[in-house]
DNA sequence: CTCCACTGGGTATGTTGTACGCAGAAACAA
DNA sequence: TTGTTTCTGCGTACAACATACCCAGTGGAG
């Protein structure tokens, strides 16, 4: 299926032109393997446990696709699909910012296999590209490219490393097959140790004073992007809506 | 080496007392591996071919350590033990906070795998704990506890995004076998295709006509980084070296 | 009706992590 | 010193994986 030239799936689209019709396609594939990985992780997405959830032999599914690496890229761009961002852009920017990042999130948390995939230019499918249409769209009235660009790039990377964090916390658990609070005992003496050593008085400080780690992690990402929308605020010329700051 | 109870590699120190004198240790074999990962990617950093480079037994390994994934967490350890800090924290946060920035950056550069590995508390080695020591004592003396940590997630989420794309497209590069103008040349009709669709005005707009795509990555970098530092800076409340804004 | 590009999929191969077992070495007990 | 125990290095073996190759059957094109 591959020739020397490759570049990426979306330069090879699916085609039909004679022989007998396909039985199964891309798209079915795709979310029969999405299904797998969000139960049971993307190392449980074996091309032979694919092909069995859709009925087909294990080698079919090279039919479809190159190779696995490619499937992922596939998946992956199904999940951006479930990223809804209708209504947006709309007149209130922080609103449309808010919303895509728990959208974003959201996503992440319902497949935290996502954390795992490499995510690059070539391997954009429609759906990656019309979410950086959207999101893009929503400064491009009030800001230079560029600095849409940045403004952009701290938003992500803030609202992916939380979300990465916390499915990455979320797969540990699946994995291990414990309860949290199992998990949690089996965490404890670890932690314990270094509060115990005195080699790490700020981790302690952390560790006993701090509160921000015991909100719920809804709690701790909103107020991480408030901070993050206000950043973006200050960048923004002139804004009608000059959004409410508190200082405590 | 492992049993029931199990919770991570820092649980279970090295130890040697009756029986013959290892030949190898820990350490060395991280650094091994390390070695091969970097020159080869971390797919290539089997449990063999590490043994290979210490002239072992594959099997030996084993001796040292529990499998392969507390390898890598050693493996990232080793890293986070790259990261110079020395005379930090400074007097001046900005300028600490900043040579962190670089610092992570380019040890992100030199070892592209780190993108593929996942590091949560459990796997937080002596470097990682030390660093976390470092970098949260910048800002201490300046914000609560809590501030610090939103803060610090902000800053760590942009450089480890930025950094993350980077080396991704590295690790392509490298995986691809080929030159940098032939790589980009494979990919070139895909942008092509995009552009004269003419269904991503945005995308568009940034290939065209930004210019933050056209700087050094070292440029880019800095520019997010610098708003970053400004955001950070709203929130410490008394500075006395109030930092130089520009705007264009 | 004939052809052949396509389909589904069985079999086979090379590579991986790692379980198991054995021979030898070093510390301990006598 | 002399067992005895507990460790070491590591060869062999195995299950799981992605996937190359092959072949039989199918259905649109001529």
């Amino acid at each position: 299926m591959t020739d020397e030239a490759y570049v990426s799936i979306w330069m090879r689209p699916e085609q039909t032109s004679r022989g007998p019709k396909p039985a199964y396609s891309r798209a079915q594939i795709a979310r029969a393997a999405v299904r797998i990985a969000d139960a049971e992780g993307l190392e449980a997405a074996t091309m032979r446990r694919i092909a069995a959830e859709i009925g087909a032999g294990a080698m079919s599914l090279y039919r479809y696709v190159p190779g696995r690496d490619d499937l992922i890229v596939l998946m992956a761009d199904l999940l951006m699909g479930e990223i809804n961002l209708r209504g947006i852009p709309s007149v209130d920017w922080r609103a449309d910012l808010t919303r895509y990042a728990e959208e974003v999130r959201a996503m992440w948390l319902r497949h935290p296999w996502i954390a795992t995939v490499h995510r690059s230019l070539h391997s954009y499918g429609p759906n990656q590209l019309l979410l950086i249409e959207q999101i893009m769209g929503v400064l491009d009235p009030h800001v230079s490219v560029d600095e849409n660009l940045v403004l952009m790039s701290i938003l992500n990377g803030y609202v992916e490393s939380v979300a990465r964090d916390e499915v990455t916390a979320a797969e540990e658990l699946r994995r291990s097959g414990l309860t949290e609070q199992q998990w949690l005992a089996r965490t404890h003496p670890y932690v314990q140790q270094l509060l115990e050593s005195g080699d790490y008085p700020l981790f302690t400080k952390i560790a006993l004073e701090a509160r921000h780690p015991r909100l719920t992690s809804d709690a701790q990402f909103h107020q991480g992007l408030t901070r993050v929308l206000d950043c973006i605020a200050t960048a923004i010329p002139t804004t009608e809506s000059q959004n409410n700051h508190e200082k405590p």
